[in-house]
DNA sequence: TCCAAACGTCTACAAATGTAAACGAACATC
DNA sequence: GATGTTCGTTTACATTTGTAGACGTTTGGA
């Protein structure tokens, strides 16, 4: 059975997407007080907003006591695959490159997640000096 | 006086826009007929679009006869550092480099634009083995 | 000059999204 | 056992988005 994609994330769900992939697993109390203190959301709106991310399959619960756990049906990563795939769908003739450039310089990556990328860009294709 | 940042585009506004962008400047007509083919849309429902995005500022227009002629207010490569910046917004802890690799191995870059990147994270950190 | 085609504008409407109050059931505490 | 607190559920409502028809005006031909 194919796994059936799941609906991109709206701007509102990835914020409280984040609440929960920080906390691995956890109750509703805990969204609505991180997300809450961070974007100033009343309980009621979190609650719709984990309700609704249920619905669409973003979220997975299993009841504890009289309230649910709630944990993230896929992992952070994945979800930002869905969100990759969008962008560059968006990413018309020559603008690739350019792209990954200005992501890599914005975000600020360790010297050890430099080596992994370029690593993975020389196995993609070896640099000219480096061919036999 | 700062460039007030224009909306995120939506799914639909991103289909307009690349017609939009390809075409570099066009005619409603044009678009119409582009994306009616590509995506089955009525002429209103591009009109409508078309509408919006000159309302939100991401198109601007210039009349030539009884007719507009539409122009990105912003280069492609811009609206996706835009787009790129909120996808890197949503990207918690380790995820990022994980990222750009999938971007990387994804997007079936040329050799050139390969070396480009490299050479882009080369200034970013010199790899281990070139420092002096 | 009269008409059909082309244009932009107005209006419409369902679905999705953002934001939240109100309510009833369970639970813990006095 | 009464009561305040905590949960999930229901309902609400404005705004945005997707999708498109209808209409009046301009224009290029016949």
């Amino acid at each position: 059975m194919a796994r059936r994609t799941l609906s991109p994330l709206t701007p509102a769900e990835w914020k409280i997407m984040k609440v929960v992939w920080q906390h691995d697993a956890c109750a509703a109390r805990d969204v609505c007080k991180d997300a809450g203190e961070e974007y100033g959301w009343a309980v009621s709106t979190v609650k719709t907003i984990l309700r609704r991310l249920v619905e669409k399959g973003h979220l997975k619960t299993t009841r504890v006591g009289n309230s649910f756990l709630y944990r993230p049906a896929l992992g952070a990563i994945h979800s930002l695959y869905a969100s990759a795939d969008t962008l560059l769908d968006n990413a018309v003739d020559g603008t690739v490159a350019p792209l990954l450039a200005y992501m890599a310089q914005k975000s600020d990556l360790s010297p050890g997640e430099l080596d992994e990328l370029r690593n993975l860009l020389d196995q993609l294709s070896p640099k000219e000096e480096d061919k036999p």
